[in-house]
RNA sequence: GGGCGGUUAGCUCAGCUGGGAGAGCGCCUCCCUUACAAGGAGGAGGUCGGCAGUUCGAACCUGCCACCGCCCACCA
């Protein structure tokens, strides 16, 4: 005797399963198979700490599309790995110094960097391992990181290669500084919000002259490195003062008042201080204008000698000193409360500072026009699609891209800096002279590269590049990427530039964009609201399969997910019913039956199956080509839904309960349909709840060692009747409308109650050759079928469809009740009745609307009429109370 | 300042190519019927944000408006 518990015990099933799938490598992608590949690389997570929700939900659609396409008998590849994530993990380790009271100076870089390789090993294993309680199928003997030594290697020849291209240039220019980390951003690094500030308006003698020429400022404190003042040169009101001279007060600095068209006539006094050390706009002004750069600003966000008096300060401190001092010289006009975006580091939130320094940059245009007609001509396609018009957007107002970071985490920038010439020179490989002045004391560039410059690469890198592989050969490019649109610019387009660059081919046909997961309310999961959902306690909790299955059904393309937990113990329940459904055929079964798709095509040929056989089976197949033309469209959500609806309410709560008397009968068709449907709906499933579909299956007989390996389902159309549909459809509804009005009318759902049938002659046919299941289901007496209802003694009535029927009490009912039953849905019928007379009546629907569109009216308009008609009668019938 | 998305049942959301408004959870009634109480049967609940237009027909297409959210942008 087979013995299954009544519920299904996730953690036994799960345990079990995935360390045997890893052993016997089902994971594992090949290069010696003729077989079509389809790949995907994992958007790799930082070593920063562990996954939250959006992993989660990312690596089950992952595993979805490659559980899928592996079943299909594609070659397929899951490539995963780590992000050393430069800036981010550098901080956490940081942040772990701090908390023993030390900074990374006091180690020092080596031992710094060996700290953060310690760390970094703790934080990876536990992602791979947290990935793998998933049940994600990646492969892991092809895991990589970013970091390593592999993918170095390739970073530094992309470095080299764009650098001999022209396309990586070194060079003085104001970039985004963050004080904190110390290090330069890039403007994706910087996140603006707004805040309330003030607007100091500044007088700034004219020289010459008793004038004042007034500025407002948000900055009071940069205004010691103005080196201009900036008018428009159509503004009349400064017209006077054209090519003349400003004192900066407190520095007494002269300075020119240039005319630029950047200047807004409109804003503040029309007038702007000029400040190209800490303000781009400004550093673009000063350029076209030959003006010189005054860094009063220095990298701790600190005043630099060049503030004079000020120097030394705390850049805000400066800030209301430098107000104050000019309120006490008379010179500041007013102050404004003002509301503007101040930039902060993505990283740690500390107000960023722009200042000049000297830099790596990627000329980023050339790269971008490729990258742009990729997606223009369809060769990557965003799925939702408009996320091609945002990324289209970016890459069309692309600037050149800040790739050096003044971090210690991070691949080292591969130039060596020559100490006599200072010449910088770019190689693969450390060189033994200055490759200018031949001097031999060149010392590696201290800098590293920003971590999407590696990431960037990550779809080749990963496999192999820059060696000629067989894996580059088979799976690049990859088929799918699938991530958030938070990355897009960071990651996305990067990859798609550097892909197009080195491999002259797009790195993803296909790019998934998912959404965000959110708390059970909508809102944003984060620390500080203290709503954070962990996937492995949900896991631990609901199971593995029932978290990854309420991802799917709930990852509409593009939209966010709110994370709920009650939804999750809904689904978890559907893995309990799959796991019943299966048990009860298990237990029920005849060892040794053979319920293979040739067995079922030799009854269905031989007439040997019954309506509700033809039925289920169509209703299969139809289910079949839905999840296959929803996976391929990533209508993940709908795919998922569609087997729930299938399984749950289709299979169980009718096919299943339609043949227990001829399994109790041991009719061995009904359990050779019923054990193909499930085996069937087992493979389909499996790859949104990979654990409980292997674990049942393999209790079932077919042959192959895993289900993950079986074939995925083709459907067979020519088993979808849909006069079987049809027909099974108007019994469920009968049985439905006994059913209600018995429970409205409070009968023990334990009495049989013997029953009359009023119907249409071809009806009657089907009827009775279905009553058996009338009587099942509906627990019906003696079924009689009448040409008019008789009306005696107690009974209750209704209609469904073309079908009227009669049962009979020996109870009393409450009239009231059931008179008051019959009326609303007389109600609700004549509502029907109006507007399909309205629109029959219209002539230009009957004359313009298509056919079946119009036959269906009619015929419902019929149907309603009938039922209407009997229910009228019905009512009359009822005696009085 | 530009761009994108959303507004559908009490809650959270689906609704594909325009043609009888759906799911899950919650709520109410009945039932522990030997697959499953993480279950079964039934029920209540919606002017599909507003207005106008296109159409025989609009939750769906177009325009305007309102509110919410997101992204991008150098307004001192």
């Amino acid at each position: 005797m087979i013995n299954l518990p009544k519920t299904y015990d996730p953690k036994r099933v799960e345990r079990k399963w995935y360390s045997l799938w890893e052993e016997r490598g089902y994971f594992k992608g090949r290069t010696d198979t003729g077989k079509p590949a389809y790949s995907i690389v994992i958007p790799p997570p930082n070593v920063t700490g562990s996954l939250h929700m959006g992993h989660a939900l990312n690596c089950t659609l992952q595993d979805i599309l490659i559980r899928w396409k592996r079943m299909k008998g594609f070659n397929t590849l899951w490539l995963p790995g780590t992000d050393h994530a430069g800036i981010a993990t550098q901080n956490v380790v940081e942040r772990q110094l701090a908390q023993e009271g030390k900074t990374r100076k006091d180690l020092g870089r080596t031992a710094f960097e060996k700290r953060v390789w310690k760390w970094k090993k703790i934080a990876e294993d536990n992602i791979l391992s947290q990935i793998r309680k998933l049940g994600c199928s990646c492969d892991w003997s092809r895991q990589r990181f970013t970091f390593d030594e592999g993918l170095s290697r390739a970073v530094r020849e992309v470095f080299v290669r764009l650098y001999e291209d022209g396309l990586i240039y070194k060079g003085e220019y104001l970039v985004n500084w963050c004080p904190r980390c110390r290090t330069a951003i890039s403007d994706l690094e910087v996140e603006f919000a707004p805040t309330r500030g003030h607007l100091w308006h500044i007088r700034y003698p004219v020289k010459s002259s008793d004038e004042f020429l007034v500025v407002a400022t948000t900055r009071p404190e940069t205004m010691l490195g103005d080196t201009a003042v900036a008018v428009h040169p159509d503004d009349g009101r400064y017209h006077h003062l054209r090519g003349g001279t400003a004192v900066l007060p407190l520095m007494d600095r002269e300075i020119p008042i240039i005319e630029d068209t950047f200047v807004d006539r409109e804003f503040g006094t029309g007038a702007v201080k000029v400040t190209p050390g800490h303000d781009p706009n400004d550093f673009e002004a000063g350029r076209r204008h030959e003006l010189p750069i005054v860094k009063v600003i220095d990298e701790d966000g600190r005043m630099t000698a060049d503030a004079g008096a000020f120097a030394g300060l705390d850049r805000y401190r400066a800030r209301r000193r430098v107000a104050a001092e000019l309120e006490r010289l008379g010179l500041l006009e007013k102050v404004e409360s003002h509301g503007h975006n101040v930039g902060r580091c993505q990283r740690c939130s500390t107000v960023v500072e722009p200042l000049v320094s000297t830099q790596w940059f990627v000329r980023v245009k050339p790269l971008a026009r490729t990258a742009l007609q990729a997606v223009e001509d369809g060769s990557t396609v965003f799925v939702p699609a408009n996320y091609s018009k945002i990324y289209s957007d970016w890459m069309t107002n692309i600037h050149d891209w800040c790739i050096s970071r003044q971090l210690w985490w991070g691949h080292r920038i591969p130039a060596w800096n020559c100490e006599d010439c200072g010449h910088s020179t770019v190689a693969r490989t450390e060189p033994e002279s200055c490759s200018r002045c031949g001097s031999a004391r060149p010392v590696q560039e201290s800098d590293v590269l920003d971590t999407w410059f590696s990431s960037g690469l990550w779809p080749f890198s990963t496999l192999g590049w820059p060696d000629r592989t067989r894996d580059l050969e088979t799976f690049y490019p990859t088929s799918a990427l699938v991530t958030g649109f938070d990355i897009i610019f960071f990651w996305v387009a990067r990859m798609m530039m550097l892909g197009l660059r080195f491999r002259g081919d797009v790195p993803f046909g296909k790019v998934f964009i998912t959404g965000l997961v959110r708390d059970p309310h909508g809102q944003k999961m984060s620390k500080s609201k203290g709503n954070i959902i962990d996937p492995l306690e949900v896991i631990e909790e609901y199971g593995c399969d029932a978290v990854r299955f309420t991802l799917a059904v709930s990852a509409a393309p593009g939209a966010d997910i709110p994370f709920s937990i009650s939804r999750m113990a809904g689904y978890r329940a559907f893995c309990n019913k799959i796991w019943n459904g299966a048990r009860y055929l298990l237990l029920n079964l005849d060892q040794g039956l053979s319920a293979e798709e040739e067995d079922i095509g030799r009854l269905w040929e031989k007439g040997s199956l019954r309506l509700e056989d033809r039925w289920i089976l169509g209703r299969l197949q139809q289910i079949n080509q839905e999840t296959e033309r929803n996976l391929e469209r990533f209508f993940i959500h709908s795919a998922s839904n569609d087997l729930y609806h299938f399984f749950w309410h289709e299979f169980c709560d009718w096919y299943v309960e339609l043949i227990k008397g001829r399994i109790n009968g041991g009719d061995t068709v009904a359990a050779q349909v019923a054990t193909h449907v499930l085996e069937r709906s087992l493979r389909l499933l499996h790859p949104f709840v990979p654990f409980l579909t292997e674990e049942l299956w393999q209790r079932l007989p077919h042959s192959g060692d895993t289900i993950m390996l079986a074939p995925f389902p083709e459907a067979r159309p020519e088993w979808i009747d849909p006069d079987d549909i049809e027909r099974m459809t108007q019994l469920q509804e009968l049985i439905t409308a006994l059913r209600t009005a018995r429970a409205e009318n409070n009968i023990d759902p334990r009495r049989r109650l013997p029953a009359e049938f009023t119907c249409p002659f071809l009806t009657r046919g089907f009827l009775e050759s279905q009553s058996h299941h009338l009587k099942t289901l509906a627990q019906l007496g003696e079924i009689e079928f009448l040409d008019g209802l008789s009306r005696e003694g107690l009974r209750i009535t209704g209609v469904a469809n073309t079908t009227q029927f009669s049962l009979r009490l020996d109870q009393a009912i409450d009239l009231a009740a059931e008179k008051d039953r019959l009326q609303r849905q007389i109600g609700r019928l004549e509502e029907d009745r109006i507007r399909l007379d309205r629109k029959l009546d219209n002539e230009n629907f009957v004359r313009k609307a298509p056919a079946h569109i119009v036959d269906g009216a009619r015929r419902r308009r019929q149907d309603v009429g009938t039922q209407l008609n009997r229910l009228q009668d019905m009512l009359h019938g009822l005696p009085e109370p």
